[in-house]
DNA sequence: TTCATTGCAAAAGCTTTGCATGTGT
DNA sequence: ACACATGCAAAGCTTTTGCAATGAA
């Protein structure tokens, strides 16, 4: 299905869905975690995929645009981006030790966000929380 | 105060203080707002200062080692910076459309991640909340 | 004097782009 | 057939680094 939204989307736009476009997508739904694009297109060369970089980088900006995918950090000089879930927003915790992350959810925090952004009239899309810290076994 | 803190890093580590690193945290500080190497740069040229690109990249870690500044986010490809001022922590909303940062302050907000962060086990130092959205002006 | 530091320019690393070629629709 | 896409390699940008010269302690 979001191979379905991916092509309305492409539909809509003009634009055209190429094997290119459908296996980097492809790709993305099969892993579970984050990526980065050059993770992605190793995946991708690996699994004997002819998909060029550029392609890859061509491609993301697209996938970000549907809300299929988005950035969720950037760690030295690269982006890392996430497959949107079905279910839910979370948020991030990394260790700034052993760079472990922890999703969390927070319902309350959700809710204390809206009202920020109400009092400031501030129309709020999406936000992102990173916790910065050491995980319990890093030495809380 | 912060130059002073700053002397004593250096000291403590064995290290020098120089002309160049002095000129670098002395701009920083007369600036308010956030501010990335490259600007940073151009202002210390513009102020007729003769300091490198090079040792501005090599300060301004030494700078977030002590405290004095953090990075706050990373826009494109080039991380963006801010003083650590004695006030308070606080969050930013940024508008998707014109661009316009509204920082603002909850302790709420904070109290609620110590929360988090305590049903986790997960010591957290810092963190930083992105809203992402559209400002009053650009269309609530 | 002795290391740390500086500037310069080259290198590095991620991402973007020009261009000729290929391909959905 | 007509855009839009692709791959490749070159270019772009920000950041890092090697090296000889310089300077703080």
């Amino acid at each position: 299905m979001e191979k379905q939204k991916f092509r309305e989307f492409l539909t809509t736009k003009g634009l055209k869905l190429t094997k290119e476009r459908d296996e980097i997508l492809h790709e993305i739904l099969v892993m579970k975690k984050h990526f980065d694009p050059e993770e992605l297109f190793v995946r991708l060369k690996t699994k004997g995929s002819k998909v060029s970089r550029a392609s890859v980088y061509r491609t993301i900006p697209l996938l970000v645009e549907v809300g299929l995918i988005e950035e969720v950090e950037r760690i030295d000089r690269h982006a890392h981006y996430e497959k949107i879930s079905e279910d839910r927003h979370h948020d991030h915790m990394i260790c700034m030790k052993c760079g472990k992350v922890i999703e969390f959810y927070s319902p309350t925090l959700e809710m204390l966000q809206r009202e920020i952004c109400q009092k400031e009239n501030f129309k709020g899309v999406r936000h992102s929380l990173e916790i910065l810290g050491y995980c319990e076994k890093c030495g809380g």
